[in-house]
RNA sequence: GGCGAGUUGGCGGAGUGGUUACGCAGCGGAUUGCAAAUCCGUGCACAUGAGUUCGAUUCUCAUACUCGCCUCCA
């Protein structure tokens, strides 16, 4: 087994993973606030996070490894969400169209990221499952002198912690001198932030021994953690947008609420997504959703295939040129199942993986190396005897490989062979007009005809016709098929007689 | 203003102190009535300047440009 290597946030270096308990991987990963479908720029760390949780699994036992990723349920937005329900005429009460909305949310992503061949957390908990350990650890950094009460508020103070900073590379002076936030008077340093906050009669709230209120942001991780990991654990990941100041709190109310634990050992962030060269944000609206892409009829496969080409932390473009380029690639890689398709119903073996796929993603989640690892595999396995029995091991040895990218080639293969096309000329054809398919296919069947009364003249006229609309003529055993290109020009086909 | 990341061939995208990334496109060949698809082969690169070194795309510094965060955001 490769040593797996990790870049470190805190400390800007790749480090080997060495787990704090041997033989035993806990890792925490911040999980979406479930107010909404979750877009295409939350699936990237579920992804990227399943890839790592899925090595250590190989690495040190599915027993071994405990993946933690949070629902955040208490949200200003998700009040917001249903308070605009009440408004529009649902007779429920508020408290129960906000559950209500996290629990549907809730179910949304679940099925979502299961789309995308993401494994389910060891355990998925939920903030409002976890008020009153946050009271005992907000209680706890009042006793300790890390936090006060000022005006119904529980404020941490930055102050008290001389550590402040250091995940995000700042120090208080900057921050305060750079801030760009309204500070609050009761405050008393600008950068001190709230753990617990007033709630009004209409909100959701929580009885504590500073009155009926509401936790902030930051303490629910570092609770959760605590619970469920330890003061001390291995792998704390997000987006990198998270760094600070979420991550950097989570820190400071974690390691003064427990000096002796030192929280995440490693921590890990994922670069943001654009899409089409520009940033996807919720403010310009230029966003989609996972379903979004999913109801377009572009698998889960690909989606998670294209994710994956970039590494994690290098900005990812989205873009509609490398969802063709991973369809394409997903659909050669089935097509080498054809002569083998019993293959594919295998159940999973209990293969390692390619090592250089292996040893691709054990240093730093390299996911494009371990990409183009598989296209070296898939190169060898073709030049070998389709009876030869290597070639069934090959093939074996590739699932796992892929698999280990939590790729579902096997479903996708037995779904290609099965005739599905995604993004295919008849898919594209069924958004058109009647006409398009009846005039497509007589000037198709027209030259059929030539072609067989080798009349080749005529039907190479018809076929450079065909080309000039923007649509590729295939001849096959059995007949023809054809294929929209990108200049596919509906008008230019009307234009064309046969 | 503060903090941080990046600049690789036509495009996407890894990596390395001296050697092939890989994919797509291109080009040549096999195949085909001719094509398409497929298979085989193949050319093209490391922002700029200076430094360290026997040798730098890879390390250091500077310059230019791009981008992200500092505010809910993955």
């Amino acid at each position: 087994m490769a040593e797996i290597r990790l870049y470190n946030t805190a400390t800007r270096t790749q480090e080997a993973l060495t787990p704090l308990q041997p033989g035993n991987v806990r890792m925490y990963v911040c999980g979406p606030t479930v107010y909404d479908r979750a877009h295409l720029g939350n699936a990237r760390p579920v992804v990227v996070f399943d890839v790592l949780f899925r090595l250590l699994r190989q690495a040190y036992g599915a027993d071994h490894v405990t993946y933690v990723r949070n629902f955040t349920d208490v949200d200003d937005k998700i009040n917001a969400a249903a308070l605009a329900r009440k408004e529009a005429g649902v007779p429920a009460p508020l408290t129960d169209l906000i559950r209500e909305r996290s629990d549907e949310t809730i179910g949304w992503y679940h099925a979502d990221m299961d789309a995308l061949g993401a494994l389910r957390p060891t355990k998925a908990p939920r903030a409002t499952d976890y008020i009153a350990q946050m009271i005992a650890l907000i209680d706890d950094l009042i006793t300790r002198g890390h936090a006060y009460v000022a005006e119904g508020h529980v404020l941490f103070s930055v102050e008290s912690d001389s550590a402040y900073g250091s995940l995000s590379g700042r120090s208080v002076d900057d921050m305060i001198a750079g801030a760009r936030v309204e500070v609050a008077p009761y405050k008393r340093n600008p950068m001190d932030f709230v753990l617990w906050k007033p709630s009004s009669d209409d909100l959701p709230g929580w009885d504590s021994p500073w009155g009926r209120g509401r936790p902030g942001w930051h303490i629910e991780c570092s609770a959760m953690a605590r619970d469920l990991l330890g003061e001390s654990f291995d792998i704390h990941g997000g987006g990198i947008d998270l760094t600070f100041p979420h991550h950097e709190n989570e820190i400071a109310q974690s390691r003064c609420a427990h000096p002796d634990g030192e929280y995440a050992k490693i921590w890990m962030h994922n670069e943001m997504l654009q899409v089409e060269g520009k940033k996807m944000s919720k403010s310009l609206g230029n966003f989609f959703t996972v379903r979004d892409l999913l109801d377009q009829n572009i698998p889960g496969e690909v989606i998670r295939f294209v994710l994956l080409s970039t590494h994690y932390r290098k900005p990812m473009d989205w873009t509609e040129k490398k969802v063709a380029d991973a369809v394409r690639t997903l659909d050669r890689w089935s097509e080498v199942f054809a002569a083998c398709p019993d293959l594919l119903d295998e159940a999973p073996v209990a293969l390692s993986g390619d090592a250089e796929v292996v040893t691709a993603l054990s240093s730093d989640l390299n996911t494009a190396g371990a990409l183009a690892a598989l296209h070296g595999m898939i190169k060898r396995i073709d030049q070998i005897a389709v009876d030869d029995a290597g070639r069934t091991a090959e093939l074996r040895v590739f699932l796992a490989s892929v698999s280990l990218l939590g790729i579902d080639l096997a479903s996708y293969a037995k779904r290609f062979l099965a005739g599905e096309r995604f993004l295919s000329a008849e898919a594209r054809l069924d958004d058109t007009e009647d006409w398009v398919r009846i005039k497509l296919r007589t000037l198709l069947e027209a030259r059929a005809e030539a072609r067989a009364a080798k009349d080749y003249a005529r039907a190479d006229f018809l076929r450079d016709a065909i080309i000039s609309a923007g649509i590729v003529v295939k001849d096959t055993a059995d007949g023809f098929d054809f294929e929209l290109t990108d200049q596919y020009d509906p008008a230019k086909l009307e234009a064309l007689t046969p």
